[in-house]
DNA sequence: CTGAAAGCGCTAACAC
DNA sequence: GTGTTAGCGCTTTCAG
């Protein structure tokens, strides 16, 4: 399959095929005018000796590497992931490659992978990570355009792509109310996240449209955590107010609510409809019952970043500022009717 | 800090030096005899201009292009993360860089990756992805050094660097005893795995060391799931079987444990010890109690298997067959005698 | 239609 | 000590 223990180079299909160097690079590429035999016969040799071409000294004439720097600021996690995998999709098409650099929140590590990342003259460049809040610019005055997904930088002259958590929430809280419920409390985590803010603010929008109000009046904060999911359930079933549906603002505390509300005697879906956010497989499946979520649509948010980067990198005006990914609602049965 | 628009190029530093590009070069590499002043004039000067050199063309000259592809065979997981952070530690400190390639499985984009990997010329490729069994040998007569990690290779002649599964058994059952424990049930995945093979033959020889029989005779085997964890547990209480010890073949596996018998009346750790495989944080914090379980020192593998590729690239002979990497306990209370 | 030559940016060898 | 030359592998004029 590989054969080839020596790189071949376009001198030996070359020579192979009785023909020059530039013949050849005709052939492959398909450029210029050849006679057909020529070609089939540069092809040929090419195929016979495995030829791979050499895509350094193509870059380094070309001026173009057809690579992508991903710079992860955080580590990379469970929400990283999707991103890689739709951004791969992208530039896969356009035969572009992936360089990893994961600066884990360094900012020396970051300059260190930020310079490399120059030196090999990659065509662009994504800048990701935990989606929290703000995170520095990289500055302006690059060589190469650069995209943040999932990350939302602090210059407004940057563009980001981040997912749509009000419009996340918005769908969830109309699915409750769409399968009936009317009671519906709110239960998030810390509320200095600009993610908590965001769900907070579709909750609330979705709730007046419909014209009823948030069960306590306000949200329950806490940690991002089944644990206070839990402990969050009881606090609300021992309040004494009526309640039949949560938004749960994560999968995490969703499930931590389903289990809470299930270990007080209260039967889910039956008598509470609970949502959840992330659509994230091990917790929505295993939850008691499997739990209807928000998908953030990672994936497509990672895809659209590397669509936008090959677009600036052809040279198009992508823009600036915040472009959103809206969300997906997944049902299960956590807010089944029967 | 990057105000370069435009790429430098060492004849542009050389001009601004006033020397020539030969003597830049010389200067930024520290090779060859100068004078400390003409070093610093060129030092200088590079610092002015931002001269970044040209890794492509720097490639192209030396053979060696200072990237090392990372193949995936399945999608990046929660397996493969660790993995990754620790073949960068690795290959950080040799200034490498990782070329990201994920082939989800499929056989004609593996091949498409590998034709680019090498394409690019990497120094050497790390062939990884879902710790399941065995997969084919990308084959040998490569121009680069391959090494896998997490995944087997099924050709003797390649190197595979692996978790050791039974001695991560061991280690969690011989905790069970040394906690006290004697009659230890053993709860795992699908026999048809290696790791379900590996992780019961751990098992049985920590068991027969201690000259303890297992519970039931035989392991119950299921899916890797919360579920099946759960309904195992149930099974158990239901047999009548007096138990006080639980090894079960992974967190998932694990926590669905815990989560029976405290639904069945049985307190875990008091009157059932109980670990798990994999200590993943989400599911290890959230079980209740929190769980005891095996490290699978993903992170450790990855940094063994970048040193050992690292090791090959420049020449010497790193061996072939399979590397175990040992695991490590991590107790919790789940485990807990007070 | 095909070949020869130049050059992308860098470094190693050899002059001076 | 420093400049000059050649060449890594490829593509792209420009002759022929």
């Amino acid at each position: 399959m590989f054969p080839s223990r020596k790189n071949v180079t376009v001198a030996d299909v070359a020579a192979l095929a009785g023909v020059s160097a530039g013949t050849v690079s005709k052939a492959l590429n398909g450029r210029g005018e050849l006679r057909q035999a020529t070609r089939d016969k540069v092809l040929a040799a090419a195929a016979e000796l495995g030829f791979q071409p050499n895509l350094l000294a193509r870059g380094l004439l070309s001026g173009r590497t057809y690579l992508v720097g991903v710079l992860t600021t955080d580590s990379i996690g469970r929400f990283t992931i999707p991103l890689l995998t739709g951004a791969e999709d992208a530039l896969g098409a356009g035969q572009m490659s992936m360089l990893l650099c994961e600066s884990r929140g360094d900012p020396i590590r970051e300059q260190h992978y930020l310079r490399v990342l120059l030196a090999r003259r990659v065509d662009g460049i994504i800048v990701t990570g935990r989606s929290s809040d703000m995170r520095p610019s990289l500055g302006q005055g690059f060589p190469v355009p650069v995209v943040y997904a999932l990350v939302q930088s602090d210059d407004e002259r940057d563009l980001s792509i981040l997912h749509d958590d009000e419009n996340g929430a918005e769908l969830a809280v109309r699915h409750l109310l769409a399968t009936g419920r009317r009671r519906i409390a709110h239960i998030t985590g810390p509320l200095r996240h600009v993610a908590t803010q965001h769900r907070l603010a579709g909750t609330l929008s979705a709730l007046s449209e419909a014209g009823v109000s948030m069960v306590g009046g306000a949200p329950l904060t806490g940690e991002w955590s089944e644990a206070w999911g839990r402990e969050a359930a009881l606090r609300l079933v021992r309040s004494g107010e009526q309640f039949d549906g949560v938004f749960g603002a994560s999968d995490q505390i969703a499930r931590g609510v389903t289990d809470g509300l299930r270990e007080s005697g209260i039967d889910v879906p039956r008598q509470v409809g609970v949502v959840g956010v992330d659509n994230w497989d091990v917790i929505v499946e295993a939850s008691r019952p499997p739990l209807t979520t928000v998908d953030l649509q990672l994936s497509e948010l990672g895809h659209i970043a590397a669509t936008r980067l090959l677009s600036a990198i052809e040279g198009v005006d992508i823009g600036s500022g915040i472009e959103r990914v809206p969300c997906r609602l997944v049902v299960r049965q956590s807010t089944a009717t029967d």
